[in-house]
Formats: C-alpha cells, sequence, structure tokens
DNA sequence: CAGCAACTATAGCCTCAGCAATATTCCTGC
DNA sequence: GCAGGAATATTGCTGAGGCTATAGTTGCTG
C-alpha cells in the first residue's frame, strides 16, 4: 500500500523500547524530583556511599558515573553548594581530592531511596512480568529474523511484538487535517 | 562496623541498576553514531516513520518524543540541514508545519535498524534472561522489605561522616597511598 | 463582525555536560 | 637531584535542550 513502514514491526518494536525508556526515566527524575535531587545527583551520592568512607577521588567518581572528569568537577561544585558533598585534599598526593559525601547528604540519599526502589519494583511486577518479557523475547526474535517488509508488507507474524501497545499512533493529533 | 553504607543491598541494587542503563545506552548511542545518528535523531526518525505518510505536525512528533516543542524545531532544523526530514507547510492550518521523512532518512533508519535490533536482543538473551530476571526481581523484593538500615547502620549524621579524614587505607582506586 | 482565548512554531536565555587546553603535582630515567 | 613525561583537577568553549516570551493563526462567542 504506501510507500512508508507505518507498519514495520521492527520499527515498532524500536518505539516501544523509546516508550518504555523514557516512561521510566521521567518516573525516576520526577520521583528524585520530590527529593530536590537530578538523576546524576543521586547517582553521584550511590556512588560515594558505595565507597569506604563514603568518598572517591573526582577521577574515580568520574570512572564510576557516566560523566568526564569536567562534568564531576561541575556536579560536585552544585552539591557542594547544596552542602550534599565536600570536597577534601588528598594528604598523599595533593593533585587529588576526594568528594566526601555529607551527612546532609546521607540523609537526602536515605529519604529517597525508598521511593526510588519502589519504583524499580513496581515497574518490575507491574509492567514487565517475567511472561511478558519472554513474549516480547519471542517477538523480537521473530521480527529480527523476518525478511525485509517491504517485500512482504503487511505480513501478520511479528505483529505480536508491538500489535497492542500503541494503537493510538494514528489518530493521535486531535484533529488530523482540518 | 563501619559509619556508612557500603554494603547496604538497597544501594548495591541501584547501582546495579544504573550500569545496566548506563551500558546499554553507551551502547546504543555508540551504534547509532556509526551510522550517523543521534540517539535523539533515531527517535525522530522511528517516529515519523510510524506514522501515516512519514510526517508529523511539529507538536505531535514532541509529544511522541521525549522532547519539548522547542526541542523538536532545534532537532527538525538539524536534520533538515543533513537532509533527513523537510518541512511542509500544513495546507488547512497555517500554523501548522509538518516534519516529512526524506528518502535520505528512510534510507538511514534503515540502515541503523538491523544493528540496532541486533543490540536489544543481544541484551535480552546474553546479558539478562529471564532467570536472571527473576532471580533479580526477587532480590529486589527482599531489599525492598528489608528493616529500614537507618536504624542499624548508623547513617545518624554525626557518626557517619564525621570520620576522621586520616585513613589513608581507603586504597579504593588503582594505588591505595601514595 | 469584533474581540478574545487557545494553539502553533520559533527565538532568547539559561543550565548542563563533553572536549580541549592549562596549571599543578607526581613519578621515572639518567 | 633533575628533566621530561604522566596524572589530576579545573576552566573556556561549544552544542544540546528546556522554559518562557513572542508573533502569527484559528476558532469561538458575545
Amino acid at each position: 500500500m504506501k510507500a512508508n513502514a507505518f507498519d514495520d514491526p521492527r520499527i515498532t518494536a524500536v518505539g516501544l523500547l523509546f516508550e518504555v525508556h523514557a516512561g521510566l526515566a521521567a518516573r525516576f527524575a520526577a520521583q528524585l524530583e520530590e527529593h530536590g535531587l537530578s538523576p546524576v545527583e543521586f547517582e553521584v551520592l550511590t556512588r560515594l556511599t558505595r565507597s569506604p568512607d563514603n568518598q572517591l577521588r573526582m577521577t574515580d567518581l568520574a570512572a564510576q558515573t557516566s560523566l568526564s572528569t569536567s562534568g564531576v568537577t561541575r556536579v560536585v561544585d552544585r552539591m557542594e553548594r547544596d552542602g550534599f558533598i565536600t570536597r577534601r585534599a588528598c594528604p598523599s598526593d595533593r593533585r587529588s581530592s576526594y568528594a566526601v559525601v555529607t551527612p546532609a547528604g546521607l540523609r537526602r540519599l536515605d529519604e529517597s531511596l525508598p521511593g526510588h526502589l519502589q519504583l524499580i519494583e513496581d515497574w518490575f511486577t507491574g509492567q514487565l512480568d517475567p511472561a511478558a518479557l519472554g513474549a516480547l523475547l519471542d517477538g523480537l526474535r521473530r521480527v529480527r529474523d523476518a525478511v525485509h517488509p517491504c517485500a512482504t508488507a503487511g505480513s501478520g507474524p511479528a505483529g505480536a511484538a508491538g500489535a497492542d501497545c500503541d494503537t493510538d499512533e494514528v489518530g493521535h493529533s486531535d484533529d488530523p487535517d482540518r
């Protein structure tokens, strides 16, 4: 029919993944925002708290997060200004400096942790139980093995992957044409 | 017993999630980069391609992606400059304009799609089979049901970060002490 | 029909984060 | 001991993207 790939199951599968990821990220961000933390700050707090004496050298912190060293410098600047962590000079290497979690930072992390874990479990149990995951995997496998749909347009097999996920797409806009 | 939460299983669980997510995002980004696409551009391409006539009004595109309307404007600017999509005036509403995928954009999406799907399946099968997922879920449930470690771990602000700073035996990074 | 509210896209301003350059400090080879 | 190279943190510059203001357009309502 059309020259587009409107019904390409591969693209539908990718779209599903985007949906899940974006929704999850938004939920996490919103939950952390309630506690006055950005996702990056939360990550930094967890990494530091998992380290001995709640401290880490800037370089190591950068290596253990998704941040570059300069990014770590900026984040630590902000969090130090907010009182969540402090810098401490390394006594044995005057180039290095430690980022140390303050009591306020520990408290803040402790406050935001339960909601975060709850979100994680809600996601696993409520939205993607193992059975659904298995089905999704099967669908993906079939999608990947399918021949290029340009030739087999409209072939139903891989419809399982995303058949039900978003039928709202077509009429999404309030008024398609006016 | 340390005063920090080094062995707090809740934080370990969160750290694991961060690890998985960061690794996955980095792989996707790298794979798309090979084809000259950023994750956002890829998302825009998939959304447009999933729509009738490979086009979408700017507002609708913003609603279906994780971008704001201004963000969509900028991304479409770049992708139009790169020749992947074009703007088209809406004939019935002079406020709106469509973003349309060009043949070059379709081709580019088609090139990057197989590798992307392969990555998705590799992740499911290779790194997180259903059994491992179930185990992870169980662990999370146990972690969540655990008593709040605040009382036990002594995350009391006084003793926690107030630990003196001359303990060189941290040794977490490559070189313990120099 | 005039006015007003809602909608659409865009531009200005801001923050965030990565890359490259820089200053300081450490280590190794001589 | 000392010179040169490596490591560490920071800063300037740039791009990306969100929020708000703005101009243009549409539709509704008195």
